[in-house]
DNA sequence: ACATGATGTGCACAACTGTACACATGGAGA
DNA sequence: TCTCCATGTGTACAGTTGTGCACATCATGT
């Protein structure tokens, strides 16, 4: 008799936040989505929307956060598995790639929140990216792979990497799912992007100063 | 008498279209518009909507044509204006800026439909940067500053180029246009990340193959 | 055991939406 | 001159939307 009853809190309010992601991963705009509709895809009764969020820009917020944990655990993993210096970026470029494939719907949700109609979407997402180079910086200063960067250089070139992948999140999403000649396509593509970053961030200092 | 006649031919059909740009504009996302809703902004009766488009996406498609037309001439503009080889990337993007300023809603409108929800509209953006870079890669070759680059090293760098400028367009868009301060922080960032790009293509032989 | 508060439901309603249809009007070619 | 056609208007309608309100149902702390 426990079956219809509660079953957790938040659940709902999990089955509302699946169900915008999942219409977003079905081709629609988070922009152009509506409480009703959002509603229906979770099965709930749309009164019930307001339990848990204002409205749908509130529902964004909260999935800009769930957005964050999923870099993380991206972050985590890129960590643990790039052992090896040589083949830093390549495999770096593989794990942010099979990951977009693990949750594509909350990376169509970024890609359509950078230039969104909310703008605390917006800066969220934009924050998530930022927090992510930094992030970067740091590992690569605690590799010393990059020792005659000053920090700022440093970040700027991360800024720059940041920027770089998350354009080709774009061109991944804009391809079907088991196009497994198209992502390799996007893959040594952005690889290499990443090769001429760095090249470039090698010899920085020697054409600003020397 | 000829006041609230037919003006020109497709008159309305440029009302539709700039009030569409005019509502992306003020911020709100191509993706929500509704018919209704553009032509009220025209001043046109709703089914008056239909003798121009046969839908949103339709309005869309044509509004990318539009763009190509604003960025064909920016480049004719950089063309003309870039001289010295020395100040060429911050000249470029100085250029760049401007037309963004003076035509904000066209670019707005580019940066959403990046990941817009019409598969149509995000390939015809798509192919107006291809050609961009691409003609970039052209005008670079004709100045002879990268002679060491094969021609696809050089289209991989343009690509590059082109899309961290398109990603700068999503931090101008971002704030005010009256904010000068924030507008050449832009600026010098997106500046430096062109000559991170270029110290790297100057570079870029020597790495991967010598 | 019982009151309470959080959560989900059903119903209602006014506002808005896309679109079909019949009609008005003026310009261009016969 | 007259006729046709592209363009704009007004009316209409069924479907959808956001949201307020009263009620049902549980989980929990006393």
């Amino acid at each position: 008799m426990a079956d219809k009853q509660r079953r957790k809190p938040g659940e709902t309010r999990d089955k509302l936040m699946a169900a915008a992601l999942s219409l977003v991963g079905k081709g629609r705009h988070f922009a152009s989505l509506g409480i009703r509709e959002v509603t229906r895809e979770a099965g709930i009764v749309p009164t019930s929307f307001y339990r848990h969020f204002r409205n749908m820009d509130d529902l964004g917020l909260q999935l800009v956060d769930e957005l964050g944990l999923v870099l993380r655990k991206m972050m985590r993993e890129a960590r643990a598995n790039v052992l090896h210096a040589d083949k830093l970026m390549a495999e770096s470029v593989a794990i942010f790639i099979s990951h977009v494939e693990a949750n594509r719907s909350c990376f169509f949700f970024m890609a359509q929140g950078l230039a969104g109609e909310s703008r605390a979407v917006q800066e969220g997402i934009r924050s998530e990216m930022r927090f992510f180079a930094s992030e970067l910086a740091n590992d690569l200063r605690r590799m010393r792979l990059v020792d005659h960067l000053n920090d700022r250089d440093l970040d700027m070139t991360c800024d720059l990497v940041v920027r770089s992948v998350a354009f080709s999140l774009t061109d991944l999403l804009g391809i079907s799912p088991d196009d497994e000649y198209q992502i390799n396509q996007v893959k040594t593509r952005t690889t290499r992007f990443l090769q001429l970053i760095f090249v470039g961030a090698a010899h920085w200092k020697s054409v600003t100063e020397s």
